[in-house]
DNA sequence: TCTGGGGTCCTAGGACCC
DNA sequence: TCTGGGGTCCTAGGACCC
């Protein structure tokens, strides 16, 4: 093989659904376009995704409901409980039709997608940009952004870019350098790919405002004072990439299930079958994956926007690995029986599993009986089974949350 | 009264060992 | 008036993303 020196320029397209929760609920409902539409989080608690007629009323992502509910009344705001059942759907759709326009795609979250756009022979990526657009709409009804650069980091840009500047029409590339440098000045730190608030706030002390103050930062003041994560940030803005297509998605390192309740809840039994559930509902999605866990965690805690705010965790370590549920919900009560304090209004719970393996690269014959092992394994695929082909949650442990 | 959920990655610091 | 030094592993917590 060939050293490689310099290699080829690489080329980005980012596909980013507009207000994607919003725009979901607009191609089952047509009557809500041109309304200020926002969409709820669970137990209707704050906005998850906002319209742009909402965007344009002062309401702010993650805002909790009770601030602006006013606006209802007063502004005609349409306020909508989430439907993540037809946001998955959707967003498979969109991806399917995102998928034609390049062999080389990485589905980054719902509502995104990176696509490889250098081996294509394109010659014109405005034009691309523009057909990406005009199917995804016509498939979908979903409108979309797309922002095509020479990095990952640059493609955000000319994202965002595209979305806040009408007269690109919802395309834009920073494939040429004065484009890249006029967007870079415009903009503070805060709005890179990768830059919160805290880092934000360390920069902008520094004297470093600007996207294109970042970019000619001075390398090892950046990797002194803050990470390799960050210098990684700043050759992007440079045009070099660092940071590549993922388009095989790996295996996830941890499943996690948690929720803040709509009540306070104080008794033992009553978090103990709730997080218990969520730890059925976890161990089904890791043996979907063909994994087994060596380390769960619960947590469990007050809400932090009252006094006397309290808030604790536990874990345990499974060796030899397992799947099985009741071996799983019998640990988080362990742990629940350590971290529970009584005379406390718990406000939010969860458990998460971690440290897998795949069930065929581990030798849990070893150690285990195998004839108990081979009767768990049975069991769970039929609980499985019945909850995926029959009806979700159709079968439960007793004790286990179920609704 | 009412404030989301699910992830990844990095770093600092302690424990332990030689 | 002084208390080694360095490597590795693990964990908790922070920062960030959508």
């Amino acid at each position: 093989m060939p050293f490689v020196l310099s290699p080829s320029r690489k080329i980005f397209g980012l596909v980013d659904c507009n207000n994607f929760f919003a725009s979901c609920e607009r191609v089952i409902n047509p009557s809500l376009a041109g309304k200020p539409v926002v969409v709820l989080s669970n137990n209707d608690g704050c906005a998850v995704a906002r319209s742009n007629e909402a965007k344009a009323l002062g309401i702010k992502m993650g805002q909790p409901f009770f601030q602006w509910r006013h606006l209802l009344k007063e502004k005609g705001v349409i306020a909508l409980s989430a439907n993540f059942a037809l946001y998955g759907d959707l967003s498979r759709r969109v991806m399917e039709t995102l998928g034609r326009f390049s062999p080389d795609q990485e589905v980054y979250s719902i509502d995104e997608a990176f696509l490889g756009l250098e081996t294509l022979g394109i010659k014109a990526f405005v034009e691309y940009g523009r057909d990406i657009r005009r199917t995804v709409l016509k498939d979908t009804g979903l409108p979309v952004s797309v922002g095509i650069a020479s990095t990952k980091t640059l493609s955000k840009l000319a994202n965002h870019t595209a979305k806040t500047h009408p007269e690109y029409q919802g395309v834009c590339s920073l494939l040429e350098e004065q484009n890249s440098q006029r967007v870079m000045q415009e903009l503070p730190v805060s709005e890179v790919w990768g830059i919160g608030g805290q880092k934000a706030r360390v920069l902008t002390a520094r004297g470093i405002r600007t996207i294109l103050d970042l970019r000619n930062a001075d390398d090892r003041w950046i990797r002194k004072n803050m990470s390799v994560v960050t210098l990684r940030t700043v050759f992007e803005l440079r045009g070099i990439s660092c940071i590549g297509l993922e388009d095989i998605p790996a295996p996830r390192q941890t499943i996690g299930i948690s929720r803040t309740f709509p009540r306070d809840i104080h008794s033992l039994e009553e978090i103990e079958s709730i997080v218990c559930g969520f730890t059925s509902h976890a161990a089904q999605k890791m043996r979907a994956q063909g994994q087994i866990t060596g380390f769960l965690q619960v947590f469990a805690g007050t809400s932090p926007f009252k006094p006397d705010y309290y808030a604790n965790s536990g874990s345990v370590r499974f060796d030899p690995r397992t799947d099985y549920t009741p071996g799983l919900t019998s640990a988080v009560r362990q742990i629940l029986g350590e971290i529970y304090q009584p005379g406390r209004g718990y406000k939010r719970a969860g458990v998460v599993l971690g440290d897998f393996s795949t069930r065929t690269e581990t030798p849990l014959e070893l150690f285990v009986d195998t004839q108990a092992r081979e009767r768990q394994e049975k069991l769970m695929a039929v609980v499985d089974q019945l909850n995926t082909k029959v009806a979700k949650g159709a079968v439960f442990f007793a004790g286990e949350y179920n609704r």
